[in-house]
DNA sequence: AACTATTTATAAGA
DNA sequence: TTCTTATAAATAGTT
């Protein structure tokens, strides 16, 4: 890709050994990484240059988890004449698992309302219902979190308003206030206007 | 490179993401050895698939060789290379998957619409939302894959149609017939009766 | 698996 | 080194 084809052969010329070494490094490396994220993959590159300078490129943390993880694989040939070994057990276990956590991302996503290209109507018909019902569950489940936290403040409001009464009627004396003068008492400011609190009304409904 | 520019982000359709990543993971692994040759450089690669399937590509003898290199630059424990301990790694591996796994599960029992007893009514608000959005994306997909289904039926029977039409002509000769009684030929025993066809009507939005 | 229209990478030149 | 540009190469979408 340029102006001219070229051979895959080691580049005389240092100059341009270095540049082509330089540009081809930086591709790589990017398409190490574009490969990583468009594929779900684990990569990991390591490039050492003709002078023993190291660059590298891994797309998980590190790259001694690469490493580890290639190690374990390789191990894995190693063990297969002692079938009871702990280190197959454990394998199959993460087998599995990776298994299970494939499933339930893509389950997850499909409920996010992405990647929804391979299903049929029947199957896109029974995540809408599923949707439906979960969003009737979430929001019932909001209504009356919401009903309970209402009906708790308005406890708490008509027993702040007793104690105003009651503080009322002792510094006016018993039988003198009429019960309503409490409300200028209060909480200092801002709140000297009487408050007409109810249970709110029940959430509509958009469905 | 391609018919379309792409979006490096992971490609949620499963065929495409696994025909992506074959013809990168070739393309990647050629590019690799053409660096090493063309720049007299030492490359390692390594590429596990997301169903954990590996793929490597060493310039020179090993792997190993290439690890080693790298241990030795970075100092790192050389412990990796001759892995004393390739079960703690796997437990390691199963730990953190199983940790994936429960998150995913409470995640996607919200989701559901189950379990919404630690949340607040904020937690509430969101997930509704995101129901709301994940609902309208699947009806949206449901919808347009039922107008698609239609057209594609609407001109499979035009096609019919136009069929019958000739062959009603040819049967009874140019100028006779006038065409509609190319209906009563068809398939056979049960579509006697004209159909009429055509586009359903748009998806309501019970939204 | 092929094909091909495009995009992307890069060789050569400045 | 870095930028530009002509061209080779890779590959996304399609068949």
């Amino acid at each position: 890709m340029g102006r001219g084809k070229t051979v895959i052969r080691r580049i005389d010329n240092l100059t341009s050994r270095q540049v082509t070494f330089s540009k081809r490094r930086k591709g790589l490396i990017n398409k190490a990484k574009e490969l990583a994220i468009l594929c779900d993959a684990q990569v990991g590159l390591v490039i050492f240059s003709s002078t023993g300078k190291l660059y590298e490129f891994a797309s998980t943390s590190s790259m001694k988890s690469v490493f580890e993880r290639y190690n374990s694989l390789k191990e894995e040939n190693q063990q297969l004449l002692n079938p009871s070994s702990p280190v197959k057990f454990w394998q199959r276990e993460a087998a599995i698992l990776r298994q299970q956590v494939q499933n339930l991302q893509e389950n997850h996503r499909q409920l996010m309302g992405e990647q929804l290209y391979g299903l049929r109507v029947e199957e896109l018909q029974n995540l809408e219902s599923q949707l439906e019902m979960s969003l009737k569950g979430v929001r019932m489940k909001k209504g009356s979190l919401i009903h309970q936290e209402n009906v708790e403040l308005y406890k708490k409001v008509n027993l702040i308003r007793k104690e105003n009464t009651e503080l009322s009627n002792k510094a006016y004396g018993n039988g003198n206030g009429n019960g309503l003068n409490s409300y200028v008492f209060g909480c200092g400011e801002g709140s000297n206007v009487p408050v007409h609190l109810q249970l709110s009304p029940p959430e509509r409904d958009t469905n």
